[in-house]
DNA sequence: GTTATCACG
DNA sequence: GACGTACGTGATAACA
């Protein structure tokens, strides 16, 4: 029968809809083997409904024709119009990629036809299907909620979102772009893509494009009428962006005469033959479903054995009354020591598609490190280790060791796994990924894609446990791991792993892998249900590479400036220490802070000491500076306290910077390596350890002078960016304060702002002494003010401080309400999110004493802190590709702050880059009511730079 | 190993 | 009504 009149299309959209089921549904695998089949279940579901309704034909648009529209390949002839077209696609995850198959499996078991051309979308077919069928006097529905597909909605074509089962028409789509369906390429030209990369005008949204295709009716008359608008910056960006909207419209505009190897006729609906469908159904272990689909047949269902079934890995509390979980097992590691036992390891490894992998080493130091082992598991409780450079124990006279015998050689074992660790199709999981890609880094390998069940367990229970992996194993699997000092011992007679008999290398070891890989498993399916997957995939794992990228460059450290430092420091502490002690009368270790104490409080008579829990009196820079004021009424008190300050600060800048940090060069690269910890920090900040780097000081003259030693490589700079009062501006957007969001679009001083709000004086009559005022105020906002804390800080008394604090709360009620909704939130959900998804949870939140009190602030500050940190984490993410062009390296992170080393001759291109990288990282996931703003810095040395 | 102190954002 | 408070980190030296 000729498609024509009374005839209805149905075309799913099958690339699209295969993406949102997994995203939306949680994560199925197939009971038997695990195999992730949750979108195919989805997708079989909606394309059974479509059969079903269509027989049952009462519904109006109930479909007479029936088809499955897929991507052929991600490369369509729009990228020989744009090459960046749909670039910064991010890989499909690993446990859906199995899945694509399955879909078109799915879709020819079921009898319905199934599409694809090469060169071209799916989106190009369903428009070239969908105008044939109207052209033909028919009508059709293209089922899909994908805004690329909303420009064909129209006479005769509309769309249906399966997902939310709601109907998409001309109203609908008006909501979405402000235009008709036949105004939407116009708009989508203008606004551009930042998922599919499609350029678009610059500083252009979805809003400003519907608002200037409503007024001047459509793309090309705005084109070349563009001279005639009014805002200055609208009128330059659509002139000197023409063609980059013209080939935005290429892009966006859909291809209505695809070639398609099938007529409308060809999709007419047919019951799906019954043991095609049946043996499909069967495989994939769809219980409820092939039971439907056989009572709609008429047919027995097939018998599938009771264990088979679908399953949602089940909660915590139910895997322990289910399932016995494996014991561990030490003797059934196996250690690897030919290479055709090696080839069946590799072999299983790529018929599962998964491997756990870990690494053991000389040092925690992976810049240091020399490889020592590496672990493998596939499955639970079958592990491997392969010693690849174990030494022989004594060692010889002059205390050389020799290689142990019976190992394979290093380059040998690497060779055959390199294939498989870079091989996208196999995922490599680790705990603590970052270590093991920067050893497999120093060895030729780049280890990609992975999972990290460190970063995992960090995404869904930060502000609950540590994500060690003893810790783990214990509390999600009961299992106590062999303690690493069992082995290697501690202290001085501490040895490294390459001296560990191999028997007790490949326990360690192996349990390593399979504690790791059974963690995975555990905690796979959970990320979904605490919905945290795409914190986990955007703002953890893509941060491994480029940490361990930036912690390899390392930054170069002039060891001769610290050097001299640190001798003229120990010269001032030996005068100090000797006019210390003589201000005492007697001679003490003026780095006791007890005996300072004593002197001070006990034996010198100064009043005001108070004694801390300990039983110790406090000798804190406040204490002393409190008695540094007593000049008058205790002046040797207060000149003793003046030199220990003097000292401290001293003491504290030779032994904590200038000395350590010439041990942490080092002596193979020249270069200081910290290292980057992702799941350190609670609120999602990276910590910086060995040597920390996030804490040189800044603050005063002196202590600045240590950045001097930082330094750029002849014919290189260091170039600074840092986000400006970032968090202040993220408190302005959660709380939506207008007054703050005003100064910050404007570029107002925002303490300043908030002085002149709070005490009524005028920008113009400021003072920075009521400007200090504020900032504080502003601070201790972020951290939760209370009346003490701000006395405190600002050493006024505490009735004074709660009236500013009131004032503050009666000028910019808002911020009273986050912080009153926050606590709230908190008490109630256990945890407080970032504008990003990232939970941080507040365990002690609902705690009685002064527990609480903590709880209440630190969850006030999570979200700011925390939001914050995803924003630098997100351009930090980005960066790489940004700057790939350049000679350019991102060295350090502080926070709010980006340290880069560019070629002189590159940095006017990168500080441009960067900082757009920097100032847009919130965006598309979040839109700022505040923009961010970020401050550039360069010169030779990171002092220069700042 | 814990405590006090102080460096940073 | 009293309690004890600014948020988040890491390194060092002293001391138990």
């Amino acid at each position: 029968m000729t498609f024509g009149k009374g005839h209805h299309l149905h075309l799913i959209d099958g690339s699209a809809y295969i993406f949102r089921a997994y995203h939306a549904l949680p994560p199925l695998t197939r009971k038997s083997d695990g195999l992730p089949v949750g979108a195919v279940a989805g997708f079989c579901n909606i394309l059974w409904n479509e059969l079903s309704r269509s027989n049952g034909s009462n519904g109006d648009k109930a479909a007479t024709h029936l088809a499955v529209v897929f991507d052929h390949s991600s490369r369509t002839f729009r990228n020989a119009i744009y090459s960046d077209y749909k670039a910064n696609r991010p890989e499909p995850p690993e446990d859906l990629r199995p899945q694509f198959p399955l879909t078109r499996e799915a879709t020819r078991a079921f009898n319905v036809a199934c599409l694809e051309t090469e060169g071209f979308e799916a989106d190009d077919i369903i428009a070239t299907l969908a105008r044939r069928a109207v052209a033909a006097g028919g009508s059709c529905t293209i089922i899909s909620s994908d805004k690329d597909l909303m420009q064909l909605v129209g006479p005769g074509i509309d769309m249906f979102d399966p997902m939310k089962s709601r109907t998409i028409g001309p109203d609908e789509v008006i909501e979405k772009f402000g235009v008709p369906p036949d105004r939407v390429i116009d708009v989508q030209s203008l606004a551009g893509d930042s998922v599919d990369n499609v350029p678009g005008a610059p500083g252009i949204g979805l809003k400003t494009a519907a608002l200037l295709i409503q007024e001047y009716g459509d793309l090309d008359t705005l084109l070349a009428r563009a001279g005639e608008i009014r805002q200055p910056k609208r009128r330059d960006t659509l002139i000197e962006n023409a063609d980059r909207i013209r080939i935005s419209r290429e892009l966006v505009t859909l291809q209505d005469d695809t070639p398609v190897d099938a007529t409308l006729e060809d999709l007419e609906i047919r019951l799906p033959e019954a043991d095609k469908v049946m043996e499909f159904l069967a495989k994939m272990e769809f219980r409820t479903l092939t039971k439907r689909v056989a009572d709609k047949l008429g047919i027995a269902p097939p018998s599938l054995p009771e264990t088979s079934q679908l399953q949602v890995t089940p909660r915590e509390e139910e895997t322990q009354s289910n399932e016995e979980p494996l014991p561990f097992d030490h003797a059934s590691y196996v250690r690897i020591r030919d290479s055709a036992t090696l080839d069946r390891w590799i072999a299983r490894i790529r018929e599962v598609g998964h491997v756990a992998v870990d690494t053991e080493t000389t040092s925690l130091d992976e810049m240091q490190a020399a490889l020592v082992g590496i672990s493998l598991a596939v499955d639970p409780g079958q592990a491997a280790y392969i010693p690849l450079g174990h030494t022989t124990g004594g060692g010889d006279l002059f205390g050389a060791t020799a290689l142990a015998p019976d190992q394979l050689p290093l380059a040998d074992v690497l060779a055959a796994l390199k294939p498989v660790l870079e091989d996208p199709a196999v995922l490599k999981i680790g705990q603590n990924m970052k270590y093991d890609w920067k050893i497999f880094a120093r060895n030729g390998i780049r280890i990609t894609p992975f999972d990290d069940t460190m970063l995992m367990s960090y995404a869904m229970q930060a502000g609950l446990n540590g994500h060690g992996m003893d810790e783990l194993a214990d509390r999600y699997l009961g299992h106590q791991c062999i303690p690493i000092k069992s082995l290697l011992g501690s202290g001085k007679s501490q040895i490294t792993f390459d001296k560990v008999a191999l028997d007790d290398a490949v326990k360690y070891a192996a349990e390593d892998a399979d504690v790791t890989l059974r963690l995975w498993q555990l905690f796979k399916p959970q990320l979904h249900r605490a919905g945290v997957t795409t914190v986990y995939e955007t703002l953890e794992r893509p941060l491994v590479p480029v940490l361990a990228e930036m912690e390899m460059a390392g930054i170069k450290v002039d060891r001769e400036v610290l050097r001299g430092m640190s001798n003229v420091f120990a010269q001032k502490l030996v005068q100090l220490e000797e006019e210390i002690q003589s201000i005492a009368g007697e001679p003490f270790n003026v780095g006791s802070p007890k005996q300072l104490g004593e002197i001070l409080f006990d034996r010198m008579q100064v009043p005001g000491g108070e004694r801390g829990k300990t039983g110790a009196y406090g000798t804190g820079a406040d204490v002393l500076e409190d008695v540094t004021t007593l000049e008058d009424s205790h002046p040797q008190g207060a000149r003793l306290a003046a030199r220990v300050l003097d000292w401290r600060q001293i003491a504290k800048l030779k032994s904590t910077y200038t000395d350590a940090l010439q041990q942490a060069i080092n002596p193979d690269t020249g270069r200081v390596h910290t290292c980057y910890s992702i799941a350190g920090a609670n609120t999602g900040r990276l910590a910086s350890t060995d040597p920390n780097l996030q804490n040189i000081p800044v603050r005063t003259e002196e202590g600045r002078r240590i950045r001097e030693a930082f330094v750029a490589p002849a014919g290189r700079v260091l170039v600074s960016l840092d986000y400006s009062q970032i968090e202040l501006r993220i408190l302005a957007h959660i709380a939506d304060i207008p007054e703050l969001r005003r100064a910050f679009e404007e570029g107002i001083d925002i303490h300043a702002l908030t002085a002149s709000e709070m005490f009524n004086v005028p920008l113009d009559q400021m003072t920075p002494e009521i400007r200090r005022k504020a900032k504080a105020i502003n601070f201790g906002v972020i951290y939760g003010i209370s009346g003490f804390g701000l006395a405190r800080n600002l050493r006024i008394p505490r009735a004074e401080a709660q009236g500013f604090i009131d004032r503050y709360f009666e000028r910019f009620p808002g911020i009273r309400t986050y912080m009153s909704d926050t606590v709230k939130f908190a008490q109630s959900n256990g945890h407080v999110q970032t504008l990003f998804g990232r939970k941080i949870h507040t365990s002690e939140i609902n705690a009685k004493g002064p527990g609480a009190g903590f709880a209440k602030r630190a969850a006030i500050n999570a979200p700011i802190q925390g939001t914050a940190a995803d924003v630098i984490r997100r351009a930090m993410i980005r960066m790489p590709a940004a700057i790939a062009g350049l000679d350019a390296k991102m060295l350090l992170q502080v926070h709010d702050e980006l340290l880069f080393e560019v070629a002189e001759t590159d940095v006017p291109r990168l500080i441009p880059v960067a900082k757009e990288v920097m100032e847009s990282a919130a965006r598309p996931a979040v839109a700022l009511k505040v923009h961010l703003a970020v401050e550039a810095g360069q010169g030779p040395t990171w002092a220069a730079a700042h």
